[in-house]
DNA sequence: TTTATATGAAACCATATGGTACTATGTCAA
DNA sequence: TTGACATAGTACCATATGGTTTCATATAAA
């Protein structure tokens, strides 16, 4: 089986790196932008934005000394399809399972 | 800002286990039926799923002296939910999702 | 040109992770 | 009861991961 999407899921593993897709959600940053919202040094951002991209959520663009960091949105593509591969065995569920969604929402 | 997502999204990034998962959405297993699928010891499939029932994708059952794994579709929420967060940036990319739920709703 | 800024990269560290082997315990079956 | 079977649990190992520090390089600004 292709094992395209393990460095999407591997990517959304860390719980830093899914509040910084949360950021670039809404806006393009720099590596020092996004630095500035955690406690942890540029290096240690920049790891986590290298696994970001590797993993295709975002794309990198350099522009004079800066990188401007944006969100990718198909890069969530293989994570989506491997989650609705479930949606033919869930017929049942899956209305549960939609209860509890929005319950879970904040 | 909640972090109970954190078991489920770990338990996703693991390539066996993500494959277990999609066994389990088809039947029930056993840890030795899981474990005949894998060339890796009972053990390792047994720590596998740990992780997916900690992350609460699956549920455990003792029966007698073996123990009955389900997938557990409720489980699948929180990972769901967090990303149709993206939803409100993204009109199109991830309407996918949001139609497969609304159209197994009924 | 000189200096400050933004990033890249490498070495290093502690802990987590995914695997093994071995032993123990509980349960089914003859 | 005895023996086989299914799982639990522990110790152990190699590598991956997430973090730091330090230094190098490219670009912007004075």
């Amino acid at each position: 089986m292709n094992r395209s999407d393990q460095n999407s899921f591997r990517a959304l593993a860390d719980p830093t790196r899914r509040d910084i897709l949360r950021m670039l959600a809404r806006d393009e940053m720099t590596i020092a932008d996004v630095s500035s919202h955690f406690d942890m040094t540029r290096a240690a951002v920049k790891k986590h934005l290298t696994v970001l991209s590797d993993g295709g959520l975002i794309t990198v663009e350099a522009r004079g000394r800066e990188r401007i960091n944006r969100i990718n949105p198909a890069g969530f593509a293989p994570v989506l399809s491997w989650l609705e591969f479930f949606d033919q065995f869930w017929d049942d569920r899956l209305s549960t399972l939609k209860t509890t969604i929005e319950k879970d929402k904040t």
